[in-house]
This record gives C-alpha cells, structure tokens and sequence, in this order.
RNA sequence: GGGGGAUUAGCUCAGCUGGCUAGAGCGCUUGCCUGGCAGGCAAGAGGUCACCGGUUCGACUCCGGUAUUCUCCA
C-alpha cells in the first residue's frame, strides 16, 4: 500500500468513527519561549486538555508534522547514522476531549492495524502499565489490561513500568497510563529462535513501538499529587513513518515510499548509488531526512537565520550540506533539486509544500551556496594553520576559532587533518566550546524569583481594544533579574488595557496611577503561557488597593497607524506584484514598520510609487475599521481573510476590515485609515534569496521626514543664495569643481615642477653626495612628494627638508636607495638624532624618514647639523 | 541577548610586527595583432582603504565608538 494510501486510509478509517479530520498544526511554534518546534501530535492541543478552554469538535484525527532535533533518542547528530531516527516525521492520532476513553480507543486502534492495514495478528504485541509502587502509589490499568485480553492472546500482552506506560506532560497537568502497541517484523526464523516479547522496548530496529494509546485520566497538581480529572481525554500517536515501512514489507523507514523518490533523485543528480558502501549511505539519508525538515520549515515560514528556531534550521541543512560535500563529492548546491520531488510526493497531505515550493527552491540554494562559500574560505584556512603548525597535532583553539569564526564544521576539520596524517586536539576543543558557552549562559542569566500570588482571580481580560484606561487589580507579581536589564518586576493583572507584544506589533507602554496619586511606569507587556504580563522598575507601594492602568495613548496611536499600514501595505503589494506576495515576517512598532514578503526582484521605483500611493489612495478614502471579534474560521476566510502560513488559528478568529483588506489579526488598529495621515517607504531591500523587505513610516514619522528634508532644503537653497532650481546650481558646482580640480592640478604640477627645478640648482656636491639642507612651506606629503620627485633617476641624493605647520617642526630626511647601501647610511636613525633639536623624536625606513617636534626655533640647527652625515 | 571575524578598484581578494608615493587577477576603455570559443600584445581609466573619534613625527595597519555583514553560543 503506498504511503499515501495509508494516510489516507487511516483519516478515513476515524472519520467514519465521527471523528472530524484537522490540518495538522504548523511545525514551528512562534509564541511558546519553552518550545521551538511542534513535536508531538498534541501539542496543538494542549489547551484542551489543560482545560484552558473548551473544544469544539469532542472527537479529532489528523496527521501532524513534528521536529525533533533535541533529547535523548533524537540528537540531530545520530539522525542517518541509523535506519529510524528522523529529524522531521508525521504523527497520526486521534484524539477524544472528554467524549470515549479506553474501550473505543483500544477497539479501534486494533481494528485499524489488523483489519484495514491487515497487520498479521502474531506480529503484534501491546503493553500495559503494571502501577507504581512510589509515592504515588498508582494500581495496575486493570481497565485496560480486561479489554486487550477481549481482543489479543495473553502472550502478546506485556506490562510497562511508569518510565515507559506512564505520560505526564510536565511537572504539572493532565496526565495518566498508557498502552503501546510494539511490531516484530523480523523474518521468521529469527522469530523462531528468539521470542519478540523479550525485544519490546529494547531499541531493536525491528521491534519497535507503533502506536501509543495515552488514557488521561489524572491531573498533577502544583503540589505533585494527583487527582481524578472529571472529563477523561483520549490522546494517540503513531509514527507514520513507521507505519509505512510495516505495511510495504521494508525493514528500514527509508525503504518505504515516503523516503525512496527522494533517494532516487538524489542518486541521479550525485550519481552515487545507495546501499553498497555504508558511508555514502548514511550521507544520502541523512540529506534525504533535512531536506524534509528544512523544506517543511520554510514552508511554515521558518527561513534559516542566524538565531533562535531559524538557526536549527540553518545547521540542519547545512549538516546535509556537508555529508552530500564530503561524502557524495557535492561542489555546487543541489538540495535545492530534491524539493521537487517532496513537493510532488507530499503536496496532496500538504499543500503549502506545493504553494511554497519556488521560494523553497530559491531559499536552500542561496543557503547552499553561501555555506559551500564557507567551505571555500575554511578549506583556505585550514591550509594555512596547518602549513604554520609544528608538529602532526593541531590546537584545539585554532581549530575552534575555524568553526566558531568562519563557521567551518569540527567534523571536516578532525577528517582533513586525518587524512593528511595531522591530529586533532579534541580536549582543547571542547574546553574553548565549554568556555564559549559558559560565556554566553552567564550573559542571559535571568533569575526568577517565586511568583507572589495576591489574589486567585485568573481570568484575566485583554480590554485593550475598546479602552486606554482601566481600573485593575493586581493578581501575582515577580521579582526578575537579568544582567542586560537588571532588576525588574513582572505584574498580572485581572484585566488590562495593555496590549501584549504579539503578531508583530510591539507591546504597549504606559503607567499605574496608585490611589495616593503616585505614578508606576510600565515599559513593555508580553504574554506568557496566555497571561498577560508587565514589565516595570518598581512595584507599587500598595499592593492590594485598585490602581488606574493608562496606556501610552501616543505611542499606541502612533503604532495602531502603523498596524493598519502594514495591512494596507500586504494589500498594495499583492495588488500591484501579484497573489505570490506572501507576509514572510511583520515588526509594528511606534516609530516604524517593517515587512517582509516573498517577492522574486528588486521593486522598481515605479512599482514603489505605486504600491505608496494604492495605500495612499485608501488612507485618503477615509475607510472605515470593520471588527468582528469572534467569528467561525470557514467565515473568515469565506469572506476573504487572508491567513498566513505557519500561523496557527483557533476555530473562532478575529477579522480587520479596512476596505478589500481583510484579514486574521489580533493587534489594535486606528478607527478609519484616514488616521494614518500618510503613508510613506523609506527602504526597500533583500533578507533572503526571494525575500524582500520594506520598511515605512506613517502619520507624524511622516510629518517629521518631510520637515526634516524641508529644513535641509531650505538650508541648501540658502547655501545657494536662494536659487530657484538647487539641482541646477549644484550640478553646475559640481561641473565646476571638476574643472578646478584638474586645472589645480596641472597647476600644482606646474609648481612642483618649478620647485624641483629650482631645489635641484641649489644641490650641492660634498664628497660625491648631491646634499641639500632646506626648509620648505610645504606639508609632510608635499615634501614627501617633491622629495620622491627628486629621487627620480638619482643615485646620490642626500635630503633634508624642515617645514613648520601649526606651530609644530617637522624634518624630513630622503637618502637615495643606493647611497643607503653604499654608505651605510639610515635616515631612521639621522632623523631621530636630528629630532633632538626640535624637541621631538620620529622614525622611518633607511632611505625616508620623518620626525616631528614642538620646537621649530631648532629647525635651523638641525639643518646645520645635516652635513654631519655626509662624511 | 553574548563572543569572535570581516568591510581596501565594478567583482574576487593580497597588503607580515605602524613608514615601499595602496597592489594582483578578472572586468572596463583605447590601439594594434589574430578565422577557432575565457583569443594575443600594449597603453590607460578606476580608491574618502565602511564611518566617526583617539594614540603617533607618521595610521589601510594600533585603540575606542557606530553601521553593515558573516559566524558560533544561548
């Protein structure tokens, strides 16, 4: 059965069991700080279970794209090596939110494998937990363990300890047993001569776990006891990958059809061929797992980066980069090629691979290209710290300072130097990396204090949209410090004005006003685990009376604007470029906003002008702010609401009108874009290959730039005495200057010729050597250059010229090439003797050198003194 | 957020511990030669050494700051 059958099949199989079929959730979380990556099926829906709010929909299925490149059975350095660990990979579940529990769960997990995939029956084992005997003091999931035995033979059931069949979801939450079905596909004989029982959970490759059945039916509360939950969840994942590779007969996740297209391809494009030397294998799986990962990423709007989530990004493709150059002989980029091939075979299950695929494309191959540019210049590097190294070990420093400069790869690095019979300082490697790190944990250290919990009221409200004031309640405050910010306190509230940095828009400012009139500022307001919390130096005086929360009413103002703009702004630019244009990354803030997008070419300047005024026309057409706060998703975008991709969105959203411009937002806006006053791009540029991005100002930001330039005007003309066309004046300044520059040349050429002339009559001979002494009204080049001038075409000359600027001496001394190594002769060392006269010291090379002092009454004696060398 | 590196001609880069009147290759312009694929030869133009400040007799070079960019860590 080919793989997407299987998917398929399996939505099916559940959707039949009334079970509505969800997209899975984007694989990049952007507002959780604790997690970069989705990497579990439920994480979308953490917030059902937590009970945080209530599911529409009771019973789900889906297939979610999961990320694991951290832990302890996923390093991103094992993924290849091995024929099952993947970085990126599908997890099919379903899901129950206090509709059936065990006894469905259990049925249909074993109807599906044995029925629809036809799994045979003696392959399967499932594990049940056997209880705990700790604190907890947990009983046997008999419940579970009496519908297995309705269904599979008492040899396949095994029991689980808590490690294995008990999940939590943290240190707190809704937790509780689980069962997990195992499959034996080894051949038969093998079978036969050790039982798949005694391999379950022992990391065979083809033992493995399948299906995970999560029954949850605790919750862990603050003070680590557990209590019944009054609505039981059912939570399920299965590897599809997996799954796949069961149902197609294979004894490796690659063998199957999810992976195999894309090996194909990779072996036409490098011409290596898989599964005949184990190196070349472990490259082309792991080129094969990345491109997935970072492919998938991209399309959720993920870009490789040098931070955060887009820098795992950047080093999981760049880890394919460098097996496919070392071990498939790579030069030029060509994971870029592979993403045809994935968008072909997966863009049915997901359809942003398809819609995404070109700016895919042109991402990883400027990404390919740059770091094979860095291989480039490492390679150099290495070159040459070998060629100065004594001995066959290399530093370890030297070598950390490759990678951790030039970004060159330590692996590359200890197997160059093998091959060249060279050895690596391993131990001085890692002591530079530990001390790297050590630095950069003690520079973000934050220390968190307890939070203080004033009141237990915790639903708190966001009011922000409709007012700028509120009367508030202080619920919990903390105290953090951190050594950029120092010490800081972190309020909540039990409802707010203040808008919490979201969406791109920055958070808002403002103040409490205490009942005695004080005044505490407020500097930024984030959110956290879906609260809302503010930031400020000091905590008020009095904690428990009310306080007047204002916000900065300007600064939200001025930001709204800018929120409104940037929606105009994605109109304009699909409108005038065409629907390609995508929001790739969004930053409102007062002062100004920023938007990327994906385009492919520079923005002409007409095509500037127009997207400004489009906005311009609509800021000017007074339209009005059209809010609808909570309406059903399929409304939303029935109506034309533009989503964007790797966005996650509940089932009911919050549209923002302003004319044809529709779309998902959460941030605050101006009431009628004739707020906006004006519109105006102040830069227009690249971020990444196929990513562009535009930088505006609106409202006052504008007034401002307009007076700004109109003051430099007004200074300009005034420069010009107030000419009527500046252009026209100062490109005849310019022409001017030009011509006065050449004919000052020729000029000066003119003099110095005369001067050389001149200088050149009053040489006189003293023991062979064409000497003189003399000062000149020329600055240190002048004199430089005339000197050199003279220097032309003689082998003889001796010169010392003096000058006196600004009060200071100067002394320069020229001694033809020659003489220097007839004689012996140094002016370094004539002009620092000489430097006594004028106070002063100076030094050069044997044949020019200078000396400067503060006593020019001493320049005469220096002079004087000159001859003195000529002997 | 923290550390390190880079910024020199249109492009790619040299320029060692401060002192050659800032260079090379490619490209460009002009002239000559040449029936063969990156043609050859010769001449020439092209630089605020990222920016600001400091140290020094003297800074592309050393120090401090700013900007841009690369890179590693979080």
């Amino acid at each position: 059965m080919k793989s997407q059958d299987i998917r398929a099949n399996f939505l099916e199989f559940f959707k039949e069991k009334s079970h509505r079929i969800v997209p899975s959730a984007p694989m990049v979380i952007k507002d959780d700080p604790t997690l970069m990556f989705t990497n579990a099926g439920m994480n979308q829906f953490k917030e059902f279970f937590l009970g945080n709010s209530i599911p529409k929909e009771t019973r789900v299925v889906d297939t979610q794209k999961c990320l694991r490149v951290s832990g302890k059975h996923n390093d991103l350095e094992e993924v290849g090596k091995d024929t099952y660990h993947h970085t990126m990979f599908e997890m099919l579940g379903n899901w129950s939110f206090g509709d059936y529990f065990k006894e469905e769960a259990i049925a249909w997990a074993w109807e599906f494998l044995t029925e629809v995939c036809k799994i045979d029956k003696d392959c399967l084992y499932v594990t049940v937990f056997e209880g705990s005997t700790d604190k907890d003091n947990l009983a046997k999931d008999e419940e579970a363990l009496e519908l297995w035995r309705k269904i599979v033979a008492e040899d396949k059931i095994l029991y689980g300890n808590k490690k294995d069949n008990f999940w939590e979801m943290g240190d707190q939450g809704p937790c509780g047993p689980c069962s997990e079905i195992h499959v034996d596909i080894r051949p038969a004989e093998e079978k036969a001569k050790v039982p798949g029982a005694s391999l379950v959970n022992q990391d065979h490759p083809q033992v493995v776990e399948i299906w995970n059945l999560v029954f949850m039916q605790y919750n862990r509360r603050a003070n680590g006891d557990l209590e019944s939950l009054p609505s039981k969840h059912v939570d399920t994942g299965m590897g599809f990958e997996r799954l796949c590779m069961v149902m197609q007969g294979v004894q490796s996740n690659y063998d199957t059809d999810v992976f195999t297209p894309i090996i194909r391809e990779i072996e036409t494009i490098t011409s290596a061929k898989y599964a005949k030397d184990e190196a070349v294998d472990i490259a082309i799986r792991v080129i094969a797992d990345h491109i997935r990962a970072v492919s998938f990423s991209i399309a959720d709007g993920q870009l490789p980066s040098n931070t955060g989530a887009g820098y795992v990004i950047r080093r999981i493709l760049r880890r394919a980069i460098r097996y496919g150059f070392t071990f498939l002989d790579t030069k030029e980029p060509f994971m870029y090629r592979l993403v045809k091939v994935l968008s072909d075979t997966m863009g049915d299950a997901f359809p942003e691979l398809r819609d995404q695929r070109q700016l895919i494309e042109n991402v990883v191959k400027e990404e390919e290209h740059s770091f094979l540019k860095t291989l480039d210049q490492g390679l150099v590097l290495l070159d040459n710290i070998v060629a100065s190294n004594k001995g066959k070990t290399i530093d370890g420093r030297k070598a950390f300072e490759l990678y951790d400069t030039f970004g060159f790869p330590i692996d590359l690095t200890a197997l160059i130097l093998g091959e060249r019979g060279y050895e690596l300082d391993e131990k001085g490697f890692e002591i530079a990396m530990q001390e790297q790190k050590k630095r950069s944990r003690s520079a973000s250290e934050v220390s968190k204090e307890d939070w203080v919990v004033l009141d237990s009221d915790n639903e708190q409200e966001f009011v922000g949209y409709d007012m700028l004031e509120a009367s508030v309640k202080l619920v919990k405050y903390r105290k953090v410090t951190s050594k950029k910010e120092g010490e800081q306190f972190q309020m909540v509230f039990n409802l707010t004005p203040f808008y919490p940095e979201g969406g791109g828009q920055v958070g808002d400012k403002g103040y409490l006003e205490l009942v005695n009139g004080d005044v505490v500022y407020i500097l930024d307001t984030k959110r956290e685990n879906n609260e809302i919390v503010h930031f400020s130096k000091e905590l008020p005086a009095t904690l428990t009376d009310k306080f007047k929360a204002v916000v900065d009413k300007k600064q939200r103002q001025r930001t709204a604007a800018n929120h409104t703009a940037t929606h105009l702004l994605h109109q304009a630019l699909r409108e005038v470029l065409g629907e390609h244009v995508e929001q790739k990354g969004s930053a409102v803030h007062s002062k100004y906003l920023r938007f990327d997008f994906s385009h492919f070419a520079k923005l002409t300047v007409d095509e500037l002008r127009e997207v400004e005024n489009f906005v311009n026309a609509r800021i000017s057409g007074n339209l009005p702010l059209v809010e609808n706060r909570n309406i059903p998703m399929e409304e939303a975008l029935e109506q034309g609401a533009m989503a964007l991709f790797g966005e996650k969105y509940g089932d009911a959203v919050r549209t923002i009108r302003f004319g044809q411009s529709v779309e998902l937002c959460g941030g605050t806006h101006v009431k009628n874009t004739g707020d906006i006053w004006h519109f105006k791009i102040k830069s227009e540029g690249a971020v990444a290959a196929g990513i562009r991005r535009i930088e505006a100002i609106t409202s006052d930001a504008v007034k401002d730039f307009y007076s700004e330039n109109n003051k430099m005007l007004f200074e300009i003309k005034d420069l010009l005495n107030n000419t009527a066309d500046p252009v026209k004046s100062v490109t005849a300044l310019q022409e001017e200057n030009s011509l006065l520059k050449k004919q000052v040349e020729a000029l000066l050429k003119e003099k110095a010729k005369n001067l050389k002339g001149e200088l050149l009559q009053e040489l006189t001979e003293v023991n062979g050597i064409q000497f003189l002494a003399k000062q000149l009204s020329l600055d240190a080049a002048g004199i430089k250059d005339i000197a050199f001038e003279m220097g032309n075409n003689k082998d003889n000359l001796f010169l010392l010229f003096a000058a006196e600027n600004d009060g200071k001496a100067l002394l320069s001394c020229y001694i033809s090439k020659e003489l220097v190594a007839q004689k012996n002769l140094n002016a370094g060392t004539i002009v620092r003797e000489l430097g006594k006269y004028i106070q002063g010291g100076g030094g050069g090379q044997p044949f020019f050198a200078t000396a400067g002092g503060k006593n020019p009454n001493g320049i005469a004696e220096a002079l004087e003194k000159a001859k003195g060398y000529l002997g």
